[in-house]
DNA sequence: CTCTTAACCTGGACGC
DNA sequence: TGCGTCCAGGTTAAGA
């Protein structure tokens, strides 16, 4: 479910009713999700207050002075504030409650997902490679030229690299290439500077403009506010294999693409 | 290093 | 209805 446009929702949607509070208590439903769920998010985050909720790539981060819990919504996972005597559902893991009364509920049925702990003035090892934010300044066109040079992948695996940018997840990696016309089995290194200029901005652009529509809603991403997102209807290729190419009426093709469905139009994309 | 593959899980859709 | 098969938005770790 979840790509940067549906973790930047989930942010924008907890973050008024989390930041400011304090973690009252912890309850783990289990210890283990991805990974075990550390000690340290039972020790340490009770007492601390939220300062700030921050996205990076796909992590959220709850910052208290102490350190921050950092989490990932995996491929179904997803966060909900709820009131204090809210029945627990099927496959949530986990609730922090807050001195609002409210509790954030962690739910995932594929426990893809992660809940750990990076200690203050630390930077937690999951986070040491990323490569840049693709709305932020340091991304660019050139910044994509100079990591695929000598790469012989494609550039459709190459743009979902986390260390090459993060966000971009299968979804918005070929609606990308669909609009920069960029084949997605081309291989990365031999992508001129030209068109990873037209590939970058169509990162920005696609993510950019799912934030401002609430993010896509593939089968069942729901935002903290309930809302299901708006950009699937949008989208150019994804999941439309054998339908007609909105610009030039193409059948759309489909084929897997290191390990991952990829769709794209035969005609416009070279 | 680069690149590919397997693995982690559950549930929904589909065919028989 | 039930059962088997395939597929799914992510990412790491191991292997080549």
């Amino acid at each position: 479910m979840p790509e940067l446009p549906e973790v930047e929702t989930t942010r924008r949607g907890i973050a008024p009713f989390v930041e400011g509070r304090v973690v009252t208590r912890v309850m783990l439903r289990r210890r283990n999700l991805r990974w075990p769920i550390p000690r340290a998010i039972d020790e340490r985050l009770p007492g601390q207050r939220i300062e700030t909720v921050e996205r990076r790539a796909k992590y959220l981060l709850l910052h208290t002075q102490a350190g921050s819990a950092l989490m990932h919504l995996g491929m179904s996972g997803s966060l909900r504030v709820t009131g204090p005597d809210a029945p627990w559902r099927k496959h949530d893991h986990y609730a922090l409650v807050l001195d609002s009364g409210q509790e954030l509920r962690f739910n995932d049925p594929r426990r893809f997902g992660c809940l750990l702990w990076e200690q203050a003035g630390e930077v937690h090892p999951l986070l040491r490679h990323l490569g840049p934010e693709p709305l932020g300044d340091d991304f660019n066109g050139d910044v994509l030229w100079v990591a695929s040079r000598g790469h012989r992948a494609t550039v459709k695996s190459f743009v979902m690299d986390q260390s090459v940018v993060v966000g971009v997840g299968n979804i918005y990696a070929s609606e990308a290439l669909f609009m920069a016309r960029v084949h997605p089995k081309r291989a990365a290194g031999r992508v001129s500077r030209k068109r990873y200029a037209q590939i970058a901005a169509a990162i920005r652009g696609v993510l950019s403009y799912s934030i401002a529509r609430g993010g896509t809603t593939i089968r069942d991403f729901v935002a903290p506010d309930g809302e299901q997102g708006h950009f699937e209807q949008e989208l150019q290729v994804y999941g439309r294999a054998g339908e007609a190419c909105k610009v030039c009426g193409t059948p759309i093709r489909a084929a897997v693409i290191a390990r991952r469905t990829s769709y794209w139009c035969p005609h416009c994309q070279h």
